[in-house]
DNA sequence: ACAAATAATGATCCAGAGAACATTTTGCCT
DNA sequence: AGGCAAAATGTTCTCTGGATCATTATTTGT
């Protein structure tokens, strides 16, 4: 199941949610992607409205990748949410 | 087929396609996204490293939606450039 | 409960993005 | 070729994200 961001909260949430599903520290993943722990903090709560570059960044050094897809395009999570 | 972007450049490039599949000028989807023709451009051309705010902002005029998923995932492209 | 690891946050500086006007350039159509 | 619509780009201002230092708060493991 791939995660889907609407918000830059959305965002942060799924950045985190990742990061942890490799055992990585803010520390840690801050070093891979060659910005500052204070940096991925303040990303994944939402506290600044971050830039592209800084987002990708976080996402290859958590070797993820954007896909943009039309919206209401339904999901196995909606699916879920229904039954 | 959906569009992957790993670069702010490949983003612009989505961008782009998708505005013009939608038949929108620079300053109609900017209006709907509540910014600037300016800004538009820059974004397209890849002229600055946006803020993602204003990407999400461009992304819903569009009636598109972010998944993030694990790179190296093979896509259908992919496969095509192999075959 | 305690210690150690991890995350949050305070402050300052600087570079750069977007707002807000504009004009110039390019592309397209007939 | 000429004219119009669309895109690119110039400029100034303001605001804020990230860098860079730090310390404090919080979570987690035992």
């Amino acid at each position: 199941m791939d995660q889907i961001a609407r918000t830059t909260k959305d965002l942060g949430n799924v950045l985190r949610k990742a990061r942890k599903a490799r055992n990585l520290t803010q520390a840690d993943l801050a070093t891979l992607a060659g910005i500052w722990q204070r940096t991925v903090s303040n990303i994944e709560t939402s506290a600044s409205g971050a830039k592209v570059d800084t987002i990708f960044d976080l996402l290859a050094a958590l070797d993820l990748e954007l896909h943009i897809v039309p919206r209401s395009k339904m999901t196995l999570g909606d699916l879920e949410d229904i039954f």
